[in-house]
DNA sequence: AAAATATGTGCATTAGTGTGCACTAATGCT
DNA sequence: AGCATTAGTGCACACTAATGCACATATTTT
């Protein structure tokens, strides 16, 4: 008989080796630019990175609460001001254990 | 006279150091998948990765496609058939050269 | 309390993506 | 040539995501 193949584990093993959902959250043109820019600039409120962008305010909160939501932007609220800066930390560690699982797999 | 952010350069560095294009095409939950079956599988025809999934042939032979333009998978004409690979060479190189520039970027 | 400022949210619109079916194209086999 | 097999394509449909506007909410300021 013979070894089937476990899509149900293979998906797992995605999620817990390489979290697709962060790689998707930040493989789009206007999040990944948003978190470059953010890279550069520090720590800004949400207006003040609008203006840097061509979308509409509300669309730029959007993507960066989507963003947050999979850790690689922080949120910071004060008073009625909210402040929002890369993750370093967390992006640099997905980024360091996506590569590390993915020699593993890809070891010829 | 303030220093401005230049988004269309802020594009073409993300394009050249972390080829976000690349990882847009390997995000994806049936991509990422296929990607991972091929590399424990070795060079498999469309008809039997396409056994191994849920989808139609055609959206996989689709996807397969999808993926080849950005590199991820080669392809390979034989007879009637036509064989699909993981890159493993460049995708690995792709993880390894978006790190080592995230890093850069990221350094605190 | 009222006005001003900054952000979040509901909604409608638009654009993009995934999917399967039926058909076409290419190739091999007899 | 005719048939079988494998893969690519056109099309329609469903679903998701991006966007901007108008408004709601929260907070500061006067």
């Amino acid at each position: 008989m013979e070894k089937e193949y476990d899509s149900e584990k293979c998906r797992e093993w995605i999620q817990d080796n390489i979290d697709i959902d962060f790689f998707r959250a930040i493989s789009d043109p206007v999040r990944s630019e948003l978190l470059i820019f953010l890279a550069g600039a520090g720590e800004m409120t949400i207006g003040e990175i609008a203006e840097n962008f061509p979308q509409n305010r509300s669309v730029i909160s959007r993507h960066l609460d989507y963003m947050n939501r999979f850790g690689a932007v922080q949120r910071k609220k004060v008073g009625r001001e909210v402040l929002y800066k890369a993750n370093n930390r967390l992006i640099v560690d997905k980024f360091d254990t996506a590569t590390t699982n993915m020699k593993a797999v890809m070891k010829d």
